[in-house]
DNA sequence: GTCTATAGGCCGATAGAC
DNA sequence: GTCTATCGGCCTATAGAC
């Protein structure tokens, strides 16, 4: 139940994105949402088209909030090496998992364009300011030579992902924090050569 | 709808498997399972409980089948770094995602021990298998030094599952493909140096 | 804006005839 | 084993009063 002093579209809209997160779309009825924003039938029904168009203002706040954290994180100062240790150290509900990337198991948000664009642009973003970062190390010499930057950013935002479904399926955080110190490791600079 | 010559059960059980595969466990109803396998309502009730029963029936053998498939790519012979690739590389029907890892967004097999069980041991073994290659490559001088197998083994599990989950985001497989690369890349022996 | 009433259909399951 | 009938309840809206 969200407080009063947001407007019914608000607390709508947080409700929803609550519920995609945990339930996903298909999982996530326009009751259940009324019942979490405390708001009727006919209220919602009145700000809002219907389910698809709830799950849309839901789903593309959820992926501008993913895309400024993730901002704010990479565009900070320091090494390339430290900025990504950063992102993949950031603090995360780990068991609740990505509240992007669990969308795209739902089989209606991936056969409705409208729905799977929000979702594809940030992780595509996320991917695209991983790629940069680890450009700049490659420039710097902080990485091993002969490593493509897109590659390398789309196993940093792969690992994450999937650490998320390695924790869940274990019901804890560790192995995604394995999968973590496994990726920092392989990526740490070798001073010492081998 | 499955062929005649296979049990009413096993057509259940089939049918079950690819509609958790593609829909997940919320959204896959008894009614579909039963027009998918061409039994009736009554059939179906008289060969399983109920649709967590069937589910289970289900899971229990995709995780089976998928340990098998892991464990003929990884014990195969080569390098530790050979089967590492060839486990990346095995032919993946990419935008379907893991008929496994799919279910760790389903909140009612997260929440039901009976049916996590079997999704957490396969994904247990698989990573301990995907370790103890790496640990041999590690023995042998394969891969950089200072590294933890068990670590490098959750960050190889979690780039597949994160692979499908970009892959699907973005309606092509090439972000998969990109993770995978960037991933051989980190590991790759690296004679010359740098 | 919010409410209640109503709709047709599916949900997951049970009962009992054949 | 398989069938049909039936269940209470939820699903996603729509209609119209207030």
């Amino acid at each position: 139940m969200y407080s009063a002093v947001m407007s019914t579209p608000e607390r709508l809209i947080e409700a929803t994105r609550a519920l995609l997160w945990d339930r996903g779309y298909v999982g996530t009825s326009p009751k259940a949402v009324q019942q979490a924003a405390g708001a009727g039938q006919g209220s919602m029904y009145h700000h809002f088209a219907g389910k698809s168009d709830l799950a849309l203002a839901a789903i593309r706040r959820t992926a501008e909030e993913l895309g400024a954290e993730v901002e704010a994180v990479l565009g900070g100062g320091g090494t390339a090496y430290s900025r990504i240790e950063a992102y993949l150290l950031r603090e995360r509900d780990v068991l609740r998992g990505c509240p992007v990337g669990r969308l795209t198991m739902d089989p209606e948000i991936i056969a409705d364009p409208v729905l799977r664009t929000p979702v594809d642009e940030v992780l595509g973003r996320v991917r695209a300011r991983l790629a940069a970062v680890v450009q700049e190390g490659l420039d710097d010499g902080e990485f091993g030579t002969r490593l493509d930057a897109e590659d390398v950013a789309a196993t940093i935002l792969a690992t994450v992902q999937g650490g998320y479904v390695s924790a869940r399926a274990a019901g804890t955080r560790d192995s995604f924090d394995r999968a973590v110190r496994g990726l920092l490791g392989l990526l740490a600079p070798r001073t010492t050569g081998h």
